[in-house]
DNA sequence: CCGTATCCGGCTAGATACTG
DNA sequence: CAGTATCTAGCCGGATACGG
């Protein structure tokens, strides 16, 4: 780790950069978007409204906002079939499966320290 | 991984239950806490106007609230030595210093995903 | 030196209603 | 089915001033 860079930093304006840790919280982070990506790994396609119930609370804004900005991000694929009623699924891209093994981390991590008792139906959570 | 706790859930509401993801990213997210931690890890001990001098850029007022919050987590201990002027320094729990291979990894991950010009000298970084 | 007190703007997330 | 469009509340983080 270092944390003395400031020296070096005469290419861009500090502002610019983005650190490594910020960048992976804003990518992951928020409310909604670790548990996302948490129920896409757990199998290959998901439809909007399967993950919608499996979020049990979400609100539409949320959803698709955050579908929206994970597929920006690069973290998952959106794929849409032209078929009526309209199906349109999700599936991980190989940087979001990159990001599984941290999450999962987390989760081990998180529930270490929280008791064995914490667990979130809404969420994402390790057995 | 497993996502359909819904049914076990009787002891508590669902509303009080927590995520076990959530949880790491209530702990460590957030705009400063994740750098403060990293500095910690640095070395021993910390004084307060060093953790703020490494951080550049953080007012009074944050630093002081994430360095309680992360108090009151069980991630630091504060050391008061009653001198004048006075003294405090900080340093990271073992639960502190367990959480430190995961915010590695995703300094890591960062890395690799956002491109090796990625750099902030606000915050934690690996070289 | 190490903070607290107060005020404030902007962003995040939710509620609600509507659509191809 | 898979979303948009608005509107709104509340919290997060910052600015500034002051205190033991």
């Amino acid at each position: 780790m270092n944390f003395d860079g400031e020296e070096k930093l005469n290419i861009k304006k500090k502002e610019e950069l983005i650190c490594p840790v910020r960048y992976f919280l804003e990518v992951a982070g928020g409310k909604w978007k670790s548990s996302i990506l948490c129920i896409l790994s757990d199998c290959e396609c998901h439809r909007y409204s399967r993950i919608k119930r499996k979020l049990n609370g979400i609100t539409n804004t949320m959803l698709a906002k955050s579908l929206k900005e994970l597929e920006a991000d690069g973290m998952l694929e959106r794929i849409q079939y032209n078929e009526v009623p309209p199906r349109v699924e999700y599936k991980l891209t190989e940087k979001g499966e990159g990001i599984m093994p941290i999450l999962e981390d987390m989760a081990k991590w998180g529930f270490k320290n929280v008791g064995e008792d914490a667990f979130c139906g809404k969420c994402n959570s390790i057995k």
